[in-house]
DNA sequence: ACCTGAACACCGTTCAAGT
DNA sequence: ACCTGAACACCGTTCAAGT
């Protein structure tokens, strides 16, 4: 955030390391190009000489989380040797995912708003579809889970319910509206909350654990496709 | 676009009602409060008497667009009785959210950046939850089913590999890369393209089929479900 | 070659003013 | 009550200028 004390020259990686950092501190909203700028100890239009335009910056941001997944995704593979299941090697790559999501909460909007599909994610895609292959599914059920299995990360990271929902649990606005009316008007899920938890002067939905359900819909997919394998 | 012919007065209804097709039809980015008045004819500034900011536009069209999703639920359920198995009553419901959401491609993100939950979706899951308790699931398996289908329709939204991903699709970039070199750097994807259509020389990812690939990630989410009831 | 400062067209928003 | 116009603080970006 300060001026560096010393000041190498800038460069792309330099700019796209601190956009990432930016973005991770305080949303992609206060990633400009004047703030990342200062967070640089630099002029705004010093940043052009490393990045075209904004959205060149932000289809590096992008591209930069990619590239950390995809290293995630191979490093693991290193530590683990070739004799692992597919399902236990799926299931570690996605779960290393996720975790570098959790990092980037803003990442999922990001992607969809990019034009372009970054290149890294072509690479990443191949590994889990190499491993699908690899263990006897056919190109096209392996095409199919690469969809089921891609989008599972993309919609975990902005899950409603998610605690890391950046603030605003349900408790707010319960807080404000008759607990009683809830009641009334939510039968199911008050009921479902006053089992889970047994506090019910209390029903927040911050008792949702993301990386369990994450886990259980992950082992439901992986289940499915292992009984659907050639 | 243009001006009205008839000015009838402004409301907060016409006014989101105006924001949604303005985002449908250029964008979230196009969606500007002066841009907004313009097309309603109007001052940016006559805006702010039917809303007090921007962030309470957004968090208006979010909340028209969650309502949109559950009207559907709600009119298909009463079209079709109450003598569904609640997997085909889910499927069906599961199946008008995603079409409401690919009218609105901008939603998954939009949402993600609210830092409210639109109190619309509450009611919605609560009917998920009904039927899922009515089936005879438990509290904690029906709250875990809510995490993993609700996840479905944020995530395929905004699938990577979708041909509606705002154009941009693997064709162009491999316009200007060797092919060769790519089936070398990705092997398993283009034997998989290979095999799925024949036509090689146009190895883009637009052949995805979203609707397939979605109901295939669904039913194996309700199967694994299913199978898990108590 | 890399960085700067002033300038331009845009944005959300305030405020005093119109009807 | 509802709408307007000028103004302010911000933003991305161009361009001529500095070292």
């Amino acid at each position: 955030m300060a001026a560096k004390a010393v000041r190498q020259p800038l460069s792309r990686e330099r700019v796209l390391a601190a956009a990432v950092a930016l973005a991770d501190a305080e949303g992609v909203k206060a990633l400009t190009m004047r703030r990342l700028a200062a967070d640089l100890g630099v002029e705004a239009m010093s940043l052009y000489h490393h990045l075209p335009a904004k959205e060149a910056l932000l289809d590096g941001v992008v591209e930069t989380v990619v590239a950390e997944i995809g290293a995630a995704a191979v490093g693991g593979n290193a530590t683990n040797g070739g004799d692992e299941d597919w399902r236990t090697r799926l299931r570690r790559q996605f779960l290393a995912a996720r975790q570098i999501m959790l990092r980037h909460p803003w990442m999922p909007g990001l992607l969809g708003s990019r034009r372009t599909i970054p290149v890294g994610l072509y690479a990443y895609y191949d590994g889990i579809v190499g491993t699908l292959l690899g263990a006897g599914f056919s190109h096209r059920l392996a095409h199919r889970a690469m969809h089921a299995l891609g989008s599972l990360p993309l919609g975990f990271a902005q899950e409603i319910f998610s605690p890391s929902s950046a603030g605003g649990s349900m408790e707010d606005d319960v807080a404000e509206a008759d607990l009683a009316a809830m009641a009334e008007a939510l039968p199911h899920l008050t009921a479902m909350v006053a089992t889970e938890i047994h506090d019910v002067t209390d029903p927040t939905l911050g008792w949702c654990d993301g990386q369990t359900e994450f886990e259980f819909t992950l082992d439901l997919i992986l289940g499915g496709l292992e009984r659907l394998r050639a």
